[in-house]
DNA sequence: TCCTATCATCCGGTGTGATA
DNA sequence: TATCACACCGGATGATAGGA
């Protein structure tokens, strides 16, 4: 394993002074063993014979994921950290002298999770106890998505022509190439935004406009268009649908439902620009929408960047459905802590 | 002692930033 | 622009730990 430096000093300070103790907050707000059921009902293997070394209690797995998202931590340096951080360890339940998983052991553990696709499953479960706990109260949706950039591929203009059509270049293919194929990635793709180019993934997320929590989200590839997702956002639980003006168009408006509000902002055309009054009301409902921004706000800056460091759709998905989660998490910590108007 | 999940290590591969 | 060091991902395999 290796070990490096990774945080440093203003990093501690900075968690210290503006957080206090997060992880001891989660552990008090955050029913773990809830989980427990769906993790054991799905890694739990019937023994093939007597013995056996005993696996790692797998909530204690799960929160370390959780831990990796907050910090925007790899592997490697989730072991380190583990082994380093008292506060990591309390978090986990372990003691000092307690066998810490392996890098590799977490690594398997989060594949055995995407290969069972089993986290959008336990992100909506807590997702129906907020609903249940009336936390979440559909008084207003707001719609938009984020970027999540992977790393770029350096492949040549043959090779991202053959991945656009959906094929595998041939030089990647063989038992010889195997382990180049494994490294390459030919889901994520390139797409530009005020003048930014990203290359990877797309977070398309709903969250509740009061409590600024994430409802439902969906994942594509960068290339994607925000609008083309909002079928699959939208629902009849939706009173109120805002939406920044990408989600202006024809076909857009037949999938809100009937009952739901529509305050997606209005867009102006060539030679057809807004009137003063769209504008104004623009603003206006700007004033929500923007609430939508926070929380990928607090996905950059508290939980250290919206990015995938893994290979393929199926395990970005399952990212992004775990940083959506540690959000979640980190908000409904936030609002049972202050118990105050949501801000 | 057996069985098997996990560990340790190696290998192949990519991306990024620093440097010349 | 090329090269290098470093960090990291993903997979394979033999070794090891620990319960029955």
């Amino acid at each position: 394993m290796k070990q490096h430096g990774f945080f440093d000093e203003n990093d501690r300070l900075k968690e210290l002074s503006a957080l206090g103790d997060p992880l001891e907050k989660l552990n008090k707000y955050i029913k773990w063993d809830n989980f427990r059921g769906i993790l054991n009902k799905t890694l739990k293997k019937e023994a093939q014979g007597p013995g056996g070394r005993p696996p790692f209690d797998y909530v204690m797995m799960f929160k370390i994921l959780i831990l990796q998202k907050l910090y925007n931590v790899s592997d490697d340096q989730a072991e380190y950290q583990i082994k380093d951080r008292l506060s990591f360890q309390r978090f986990l339940g372990l003691a000092l002298c307690d066998t810490v998983p392996d890098a590799k052991t977490i690594w398997h553990f989060r594949e055995e999770l995407v290969k069972a696709n089993i986290l959008d499953t336990i992100f909506y479960r807590f997702v129906r106890q907020l609903e249940e706990q009336e936390i979440i109260s559909y008084s207003g949706s707001i719609v938009d998505a984020t970027f999540v950039d992977a790393p770029r591929q350096r492949n040549s203009k043959a090779e991202n022509q053959k991945i656009k059509e959906g094929k595998v270049p041939e030089e990647w293919e063989g038992k010889k190439k195997k382990h180049k194929k494994s490294q390459k990635d030919i889901d994520a793709r390139w797409a530009t935004k005020n003048k930014e180019r990203h290359y990877g993934y797309k977070d398309h997320i709903k969250i509740d406009a009061e409590s600024k929590l994430i409802t439902k989200f969906s994942t594509t590839s960068a290339a994607v268009h925000d609008s083309q997702e909002l079928s699959k956002l939208v629902d009849e639980k939706d009173n109120i649908l805002y939406a920044d003006s990408a989600y202006v168009g024809g076909e857009i408006q037949k999938c809100i439902p009937r009952k739901a509000k529509n305050r997606i902002h209005e867009k102006g055309y060539r030679n057809r620009p807004l009137t003063k009054t769209q504008k104004a009301n623009n603003t206006r409902k700007s004033k929500i929408r923007a609430r939508v921004e926070h929380v990928f706000a607090t996905m950059t800056n508290t939980m250290r960047g919206i990015v995938v460091r893994s290979i393929g759709m199926a395990r970005a998905h399952a990212n992004i459905a775990l940083m959506n989660l540690t959000y979640n998490f980190w908000r409904y910590i936030f609002l049972m802590r202050g118990k105050r108007a949501y801000a």
